[in-house]
DNA sequence: TTGTAGGCGTTATCAG
DNA sequence: CTGATAACGCCTACAA
């Protein structure tokens, strides 16, 4: 072993008695190999704590071992729980994470994105939402040759392509919630416009009033951005009417926080005066004041099918075809719901 | 440029009538080569959309343009900020940031990254706190040829391997604060035992009391270990003592939001009852309420500094060595605070 | 079952 | 200033 820098196959294979390529036969767990053989590699491989130089395997194998993740961070703990997904999918393999945050707003964005792929030639990538929705992304890195999977809150691409939530079906349910509480006056906190994730929560809720007939006026919709002083503003629009809505649902926890501030500024009680549902259950979902009734979404598991489904054909066991595409989501029922007040 | 694949060095020189190891020196920007030839190069290049294989180039350099983040996920936010910070130090360069979640508690933690690092060969590694207050991860790092530099609330190694923040002096400056406030009784909630920004918060905080000459009584002591929980339970062993704290210094936001949902249990107003001070300004800290005073470290510069010193060397325009290793933390004042009733 | 020759795309050496 | 030639560490084809 050469001091200075790690062992290569050469080393392994002088020490070994063998040729690099029965080494590599080993590394690659080649059927045709005498036990013996083997077994004498793989002691010396031991011995020399050898592993193989991922570059110099990549390029011989013109790939690359490398997966990226884009995301707009749409909020850091949704962007960690998919980290972890992915990295729950990558682990034991050859390959590793690399992160790539990109400004969704910027016109430079898919310059960007198009720079680095080109330049990192990474393996595939992970698609977040909501730039995960921009169609041209996807078909960017299909132009460059590489992989994608997004993530969505509705179906965004084949099933080769795409895993996601339920976000309407979910957001059905927790307004059912509300209306099987009693309440009619219901508020809804909008996302950002042009966002799907928002028209699929939108969409959702506006199932739910309709299926028990009730109407939604123009008052009780207010847009927010899914920033958490939107939802302070929105809050305050929706009860400044009169008559007051009983209920809020906030097209997620950011905002339902927004909206318990603007409450609280106004002395209301939620959930006595006011109940409000969010969506996303992330950590401030339970540390707000009263804990937030909210929507929760498998976003950890859907990240390690995504990443399973990128890898499809190069692991060892694989499962990446048969990785589901589509994720419920549940509502988490904490109390931040009441029924209404008596008139 | 054949089909299939990207263009190389090889089509980049062919068609520019050149050999390879020219246009290698024009991606490297040698001096030593005619205006011409360069132009002529650069145009083929441009052409032909040509980008380097990092794997190639990594290859014969015997060079990894990866530089990896080792964190054992002390809360979200906190690892995102570190994100940003380190792409800010990387971008526009070759080098790409792979992630790396680890579990503290495992005692297969410093196998697995040995495994990690023997494996992916990474340029070098970012260590974040809690993690990085690990002599052992740091000496493994060492003793792999792979570089680091920890990150953490006060000075962790020599500087060109740690780059901190004055946690101690921070808390010491909140702590006077609420002594000027006129506070007396003031409670602490700590971090886990033996990490060293919980032992920094705490120092800090008695050195405030003592030069104000005001006792600790142990009863004002309440352990926690940075989850919300812990705050709630913390903040309800702290109420419950007769007389009640005026004033509560938690040593991270999230337990400090326990503090406030304690007290909001007892329906205690904070301020009025009760003053809150945390430590991180996390978004949690804006979204409570009230919103939280507490101090702001300024986690991306840090990391984007930690960064650069790890490439320190490498880059072109090379700033490396002189970032600066000590990051001052500031106080963020919000309404939690207030003077304490009259007795 | 194993080895040899050659190539993956890049850079270093050293001669022109 | 430029260009052969030989690495870098691994893999594929083809032989043996």
């Amino acid at each position: 072993m050469k001091t200075g820098g790690n062992p290569t196959i050469n080393d392994v294979a002088r020490l070994a008695g063998v040729s690099k390529k029965t080494v590599s036969r080993v590394i690659n767990r080649s059927p045709l190999l005498s036990d013996e053989t083997r077994l004498r590699v793989e002691t010396v491989i031991g011995e020399l704590g050898y592993t193989p130089n991922p570059q110099a395997r990549g390029l011989a194998l013109r790939r690359n071992f490398l997966i990226g993740l884009i995301h707009d961070n749409p909020n850091s703990q949704m962007v960690l729980g998919v980290q972890q997904g992915i990295l729950e999918a990558i682990r034991e393999t050859e390959f590793a994470l690399v992160v790539r945050p990109v400004d969704r707003g910027s016109p430079a964005m898919l310059d960007d994105v198009r720079h680095f792929l080109e330049r990192q030639r990474l393996f595939g990538v992970l698609l977040l939402p909501p730039i995960s929705e921009n169609d041209e992304l996807a078909r960017l890195c299909e132009s460059l040759g590489c992989r994608y999977v997004r993530m969505g809150s509705a179906k965004l691409d084949d099933d080769h392509h795409s895993v996601a939530s339920n976000d309407a079906e979910a957001v059905t349910e927790a307004t059912r919630y509300l209306i099987e509480q009693g309440h009619r006056r219901i508020g809804l906190v909008t996302g950002p416009h042009g966002f799907r994730s928002a028209m699929e929560r939108r969409a959702g809720f506006e199932e739910a009033l309709a299926e028990a007939g009730i109407k939604l006026p123009r008052g009780l919709v207010a847009n927010g951005d899914y920033r958490f002083d939107s939802g302070v503003e929105a809050g305050n629009r929706l009860l400044d009417q009169v008559p007051m809505p009983t209920a809020i649902f906030a097209s997620n926890d950011e905002m339902a926080a927004g909206v318990l501030h603007a409450a609280r500024q106004r002395n209301l009680a939620v959930p006595q005066d006011l109940s409000v549902i969010g969506f996303d259950d992330t950590e401030i979902a339970g540390h707000v004041w009263p804990p937030l009734t909210t929507v929760r979404w498998p976003i950890t598991s859907m990240a390690r099918s995504a990443a399973l489904k990128l890898l499809a054909g190069t692991l060892d066991d694989d499962n990446g075809i048969e990785e589901p595409s589509l994720f419920l989501s549940k509502l988490i029922r904490r109390s931040s719901v009441a029924r209404p007040q008596p008139e």
